[in-house]
This record gives C-alpha cells, sequence and structure tokens, in this order.
DNA sequence: TAAATAGTGTCTGTAAGACAGTATGTT
DNA sequence: AACATACTGTCTTACAGACACTATTTA
C-alpha cells in the first residue's frame, strides 16, 4: 500500500554523531574528527565527534546510522552503543534547522594509531565544531553518572579482565580512587561476572579473571557510590 | 555567511512525539490523539500520541516543537517536560523514513475533558499508531524507574501540596504502597520542598503545604525505594 | 625474603522499611 | 466521643566505606 506524498514541507536535515570513549594510558579518551579543509563547509579544519548523515538508502535504522559510523571510523561492529539525546534547532548548523541524535558508545583498550584519540577532559577544552562541545560535555556527564551505579565500565575492557583492572578503569572514569573491599563485594554480589580461570599479570598474586555473564547490557547497582555526595 | 548548498540527498521525515500524563481519579492517565479519519493518511482512526511535524519556520529548537504540540493539545505552556529517545527506521512511517523524537511531559491534574485521556495501563493494550506502543512504553518505563529515585511526581501536583497528596501520587504511578515513616524522612531530608503553611483538607488533622523549592528540576534521593527489589 | 599484587574480615555509618504510637482536626 | 487524617519515634535491615589483615605470586 503507498499513500499520497506529504504535502512536502521543508524537512531537516538529519544526522547521527558518537561519543566514542576508550580507556587507554589510564585515560578516559574520545575519538575525535576533523571537518573537511574546505571554506564551503561549516567549521572547516575544527574538530568534531565523528558522525554523518542519515543515509535512508543504506541505514534501516537511526542505530544503523550509528553503527555504520563506529564502524567507519573504528572498525568496530559490536561496542557498547547507547541513544544520548539530540540537538535540534534552526542555528546548529549554519546550513540549516538540523537535528542530530547523539549516541555514546564504549570500546576496549585501543591501539591509538592512526585516528585522533583525545583525552575527554582537553577535548572539552577545545572549540568543538556545532554545538559538539555541548553534546561531548553531555556524553561525559551521562558516563560518569551512570559509573556511579551500573557495570558500565567492564565495557571499556577486552575480556577476560580482573576485578583489580576493573576497579582501575572505574577509579580512571570517576577520577577518583574506589575502595577495593566494597568495590568487590559489590561487583561479585551484583552477579554478572562470569569467572573464566586464573590470570597472571606479571607480578604479585594471580587474579581471578571474568566475562561479563551478558553483554547487552550493564546491570544497576542497589546503591550508587557515596550515597550522600 | 552563507554555505554552498549541501548536494540535496533525501532526508528522512521529523517529527515529535510527546507521552503527556497526569493523575485523575487516583490513576496515571496518558493523553492520546486519534489518527485522521482518511483513508490516505497511515492508520486512520487509530489511537496515537500527540505529536507531529517539526515546523522548520516556527519552531527554533526541538524542544519548541515539544512545547508547541503540548500547547496545542492542553493550553500548558510550562510543565515538566523531558527528553525520551528518538525512534528513527525506514518502515515506522509507511509514508518513509522518518525519526521522531519522543518526550514525556507531566502535568498537574486536569479535568479530563474534551480530550482522551486513558489510564496509562489501559493505553498500552491499545494499538496505537506506527510505534506508539513502543514509546508509550518506554516512556512508562521511564517515567516509572525515576520516580523509585527523584521527586518527579510533584509535578502531577498542583501547589501546594501535601506529603500525604504528594506520597499518595507516589503511589499511583509506581502502583504500590510506601511506608509513611520513610517517605516523609527522605521527602524533607531532600530539601526540595518550601513550607506554605497549613492546608485543610475537609477532613481530619490539617497537613502542611508545600511548594518545590525550584521547579526547574527533581532531585535525586540517596538512595532508590525498596534498594534490594 | 622482600616487594607487589590479590583477596578477606570486621566494624561503622547512612538511609530505607516496619510498625506502633501520638497529635489535631471534623462530625 | 468517635473517627479520620497527619505526624513522630524506635527498632531493624541492607549495603557502602574504612581499614587492617591474610594470601599468593615473582625476583
Amino acid at each position: 500500500m503507498s499513500y499520497a506524498p506529504k504535502e512536502t514541507f521543508p524537512k531537516p536535515l538529519v544526522s547521527v554523531d558518537v561519543a566514542i570513549f576508550t580507556v587507554s594510558d589510564s585515560v578516559l579518551q574520545v575519538l575525535l574528527a576533523q571537518r573537511p579543509d574546505n571554506a564551503n563547509e561549516p567549521f572547516p579544519n575544527q574538530y568534531c565527534l565523528p558522525g554523518g548523515y542519515v543515509n535512508i538508502d543504506i541505514d534501516m535504522t537511526l542505530h544503523d546510522t550509528a553503527l555504520r559510523k563506529l564502524y567507519e571510523k573504528t572498525g568496530f561492529r559490536a561496542p557498547y552503543l547507547e541513544q544520548l539525546a539530540s540537538w535540534g534547532s534552526a542555528t546548529r548548523d549554519p546550513r540549516g534547522w538540523s537535528v542530530t541524535q547523539a549516541y555514546f558508545a564504549l570500546l576496549p583498550p585501543q591501539e591509538l594509531e592512526t585516528q585522533i584519540w583525545l583525552p575527554a577532559d582537553e577535548a572539552c577544552e577545545l572549540e568543538l565544531a556545532f554545538d559538539h562541545n555541548d553534546i561531548l560535555q553531555s556524553a561525559l556527564n551521562r558516563l560518569r553518572s551512570k559509573v556511579e551505579y551500573t557495570s558500565l565500565p567492564a565495557f571499556l575492557l577486552s575480556e577476560p579482565f580482573t576485578l583489580p583492572q576493573l576497579q582501575r578503569t572505574y577509579e580512571i572514569v570517576l577520577n577518583r580512587k574506589l575502595d577495593k573491599s566494597a568495590f568487590r563485594k559489590r561487583s561479585l554480589d551484583a552477579k554478572f561476572l562470569t569467572e573464566v580461570g586464573q590470570i597472571q599479570g606479571g607480578f604479585g598474586r594471580s587474579a581471578m579473571g571474568y566475562r561479563l555473564a551478558q553483554r547487552e547490557q550493564a546491570v544497576t547497582f542497589p546503591r550508587p557510590f557515596k550515597s550522600g555526595e
């Protein structure tokens, strides 16, 4: 069945932008792209979050667009990927009324080669194209707040990983120390980890290795860290 | 400054849909609209969430579109309004690739007249147009989960309100009883309420009336209700 | 054996839940 | 006085934090 064409009133541009995070060199890093070196394009040469227009011929869903962008930029196909929010206004893109759907993604540690990876907090200080400073800041806020009460940082590690590694990842994202005993109790009680045998890490006692019991989503802890602050 | 027109590749349709909730007759209600009675339109006559296309001539931002829709349907200008998520795919609208940004809104008790208000759980049972069942279900999930750890239900009341009224609102949304003493301690400790004098409610002891200390956003409690369940 | 890393045990603190009790209003 | 509603107090429980302790590995 087909429908009479909607009286075509003008449509906004629709894009997807992705804040892609990883932990490397003990720092939370974010992947940036660079605007084309072309004065006919807005924000020439400036840094921005990787993204692009929805291609209605190849993307079946918005999520597909995000996955495609992620694959084009990182070669990764199945990381943690979550909708963040959208920004839409008449003025955010000088080419016209535009809407962007922002996503955020978590990747295991990368060899940071060809691509532009920057410590997340440094990236916030730059002048990013469009409203990408806002988007990046929101992504960071969302990430950090979810880290207080979910198992999200597990998606920043490659499997198998140990509890001390997981704790270090939490500490890097949150930028503060956590208590070992409390961390371990809480992680183990939440039952999102499956033991996969001892791992020897070069020095000191060997540690139990774990995998995620299910990679589909993070678990929520009964309480956030540091309840009252 | 103006830019060379982007090689115009086809754009998706962009709309906004709003799940508007209120509490009336001790039930959480959601506002529905009805698709036009016209076989040239998709889903003729079916119920749907109120919404519509972004009008790039009158809306400055996506948020404006949501506020406009809300005003058109309810006459309300400044309720609680929050982005929910977006749904975009080639198939969700038979007229073509479309993206909708869903919002959810909370209103104080209404006289439910001309409009189609339905108990939220009943509305979920209906066959709504497009993917509006998914959207409504997500909105309900988000609302109910935020109610566990925030002061959101205060936006479902008109001011001033009493703590027993607020508690009843929580109970209606969550569909379960809460302990009075715990509820009061937690609400008062969170310091989001300002006393505005006693209120006499027809029978029994009069109660302290409160207003929100700030109407901009809800507060988050140190812990959710019923931590471990 | 010393150093480094992994893991445990015990005590405390905080905020929620249970539930009984008191206070204040109307008819 | 009877009842309905508002509010408080005390005890328990769950789970995070502090921190000292034990365990296992390599050099």
